[in-house]
DNA sequence: TCGATGACTATAG
DNA sequence: CCTATAGCCATCG
């Protein structure tokens, strides 16, 4: 863990999330300031997920609102499980309302 | 140090 | 809307 402190925003910020809100792994990046490596962003909360952290990583997806991380639960349906549960409409994999869900970590911060 | 991998994103056709 | 390409960078063997 070379750069723990990147490891340590993103868990940070995920945490920050509101109920019923959802954000972009490139939204993310970019306000922790690694800029373009929105990868490394889903890769830390996927090792986060298996670790015994709590983290609503489920609030996290694509930049066209896609659950791309949804293998990374339980099980696959389990992201989109717990979107519905809060309020947020998903079909076919992809949030509805999207732009109107979107959080913006920068603008919280 | 190198090469491969991945819960990404933007652009182009 | 879909596929193809290129850029991105921490992590692992």
């Amino acid at each position: 863990m070379t750069q723990q402190h990147f490891a340590e925003q993103v868990i940070q910020i995920v945490s920050l999330i509101p109920y019923g809100r959802v954000t972009t792994y490139g939204a993310i990046a970019k306000c922790i300031g690694t800029g373009a490596s929105a990868r490394l962003v889903g890769y830390v909360l996927g090792h986060s997920l298996q670790g015994k952290m709590e983290v609503p990583a489920h609030r996290v997806v694509n930049a066209s609102g896609l659950l791309t991380g949804k293998h990374a639960f339980e099980t696959p349906q389990t992201m989109q499980q717990r979107l519905e549960a809060e309020g947020v409409a998903v079909v076919n994999d992809k949030v509805q309302h999207f732009s109107a869900l979107f959080w913006n970590p920068a603008t919280a911060l």
